[in-house]
DNA sequence: CCTATTCTTTGATACAGATCAACATATGCC
DNA sequence: GGCATATGTTGATCTGTATCAAAGAATAGG
C-alpha cells in the first residue's frame, strides 16, 4: 500500500507507535532529533530503497521529515514480523542494512565530533558524488543537492551560513562549480578526497 | 576461550581481517576512528555483555581498545554465524543489540553535532549514573569513571582541558561532588539532567 | 623512599564558526 | 506580470572552545 507526502511533511513523530514499516520508493526523507530549546540534528537520510521501521521495534526515537515529495511503500508491522520470522533470508538482510546505517552512523559520529566546516562539506559532496556514481555508473556530472542549504547544516552540526560560505570557498578554489543553486559539478574529485581529512579508505570502503 | 588485554592494548585494528566474534565478560573498551592527521573520535564503549563482530561482516571499520584490563569470551567467526543460521532467536537477539546500538549512535551524532561542551559533559554524567542505577538498583552512589579526561575529551568530542574545566564547574555549583579523580558522586541528579539540553524522554527511554 | 612518567588542573591567548544583520535571488501564487 | 515568501549570499562582530604553556597530583618502578 503506497502513501505519499509532500516536501516538508513529517512522516513519522518521535515516540509515535509504529504500526507499519516502509519502504522508500522515491524522494528523500530525513531522521532527526531534537533539543530542548529547538536546535535540531540530522541523524540520517533515507534514500530509495531504504526502510523505515524494524521487526520488533514500537516506537523510534526520532522524527521522520519528507525533505522533497516522497512515495512510500508501506506494510503493516505485524504482519511483517511474521514474514520476517519465518524468512531467514530476509531477516539477513535486514541485519545487513542495520549494520549498514550502523557504520554510516559512526562515519558521520566522526564528521560531528572532529572535522572542520570544510571538511564536512567536502565529505558531504563527496558522498554525494560517490553515490550519484554508482547509480549511473558514472564518476561525476551534474549533481543535484536533496537537500535546502538549511537542511545540510542540520546535516553536517553546522549552521547555514557556514554551508553557505563553505560552497562558495571550494567553488572560487575550482574543486567545484554551481549550474544553479541546488545542482552542480565536481571539477576536481581527487582534491575534494583530499579535503576530507579522511584517512586514506577511511570510510566505508566499497 | 579467553582472552585478556591490558588496559591500553589494541584489541582490533581497523580493516583487519575478523576470524572471531566476542562478547566482553569484563572491563571497558573503546571504538574509535582516526582522520588523517591523527584527531580521533569514540565511537562506541563496550561494556560487560556488549559483542563484538557480526554474522557476515569480515571486516570493521574502526579500531578496538581496551581502556582497562579487559577479558574476552571469543567464538570463531564461522562455527558462530552457522549457529545463527541455525536459531532464530540468537539471530532476533543480534538484531537488537545492533539496533539498540544504532540507537546509542544517532543519540550520541546529536551530542556531538549541537551540545555544549556543558551539556555533553551533563549528559555523559547522567549517562553513567543511569547505567550504575540499574546494574545496583540505587539511584546513585560513588561512581567510577571507566575513562581518563583525556577519553572522555575524544569520546564527547572535546579537548582534555575543556572536560576538566566543565567537571570543575559542576562541582563548583555543586551538581556533583569528587570523591577521587576517577570517581564521584552525583549530588543533584534533576539539576544536572536539567544541564543535558535533551528534550524531556528525548533520549533513550527504558 | 625517591624519581620518572602519566594524568590533571589552571591560566592566557587565538581562532573557527556562531550570531546578528542586511540584502539578493528564486519560487510560487493571485 | 508582479507581489509575497522562501531560500541563499555576504559582511561585521562576538564567543565558546581549542590551543599553547606551565605547574601540580597521582602512580609506578627501581
Amino acid at each position: 500500500m503506497y502513501r505519499t507526502y509532500a516536501a516538508g511533511d513529517v512522516i513519522l513523530w518521535r515516540g509515535e507507535p509504529l504500526e507499519f514499516v516502509a519502504s522508500i520508493v522515491s524522494g528523500v526523507a530525513a531522521l532527526s532529533k531534537t533539543l530542548e530549546d529547538g536546535r535540531t540534528q540530522m541523524v540520517g537520510l533515507l534514500l530509495p530503497s531504504d526502510f523505515i521501521g524494524r521487526p520488533g521495534r514500537t516506537h523510534i526515537g526520532f522524527d521522520v521529515t519528507a525533505t522533497s515529495d516522497v512515495i512510500l511503500c508501506c506494510f503493516e508491522r505485524r504482519p511483517f514480523e511474521a514474514m520476517v520470522m519465518q524468512t531467514p533470508h530476509l531477516a539477513q538482510r535486514l541485519m545487513e542494512l542495520a549494520l549498514d546505517e550502523l557504520d554510516a552512523a559512526r562515519e558521520w559520529m566522526l564528521l560531528l565530533g572532529r572535522k572542520t566546516a570544510r571538511e564536512k562539506i567536502a565529505t558531504f559532496i563527496t558522498m554525494l558524488a560517490r553515490r550519484s556514481s554508482t547509480e549511473s555508473g558514472e564518476i561525476s556530472g551534474a549533481l543535484s543537492l536533496p537537500l535546502t542549504r538549511d537542511q545540510i547544516a542540520n546535516y553536517l552540526g553546522l549552521t547555514l551560513e557556514t554551508v553557505s560560505r563553505q560552497f562558495n570557498a571550494l567553488k572560487k578554489e575550482g574543486l567545484i562549480d554551481f549550474t544553479d543553486r541546488r545542482s552542480f559539478t565536481v571539477t576536481d574529485l581527487a582534491a575534494l578526497h583530499d579535503e576530507t581529512g579522511d584517512d586514506e579508505d577511511g570510510g566505508i570502503v566499497p
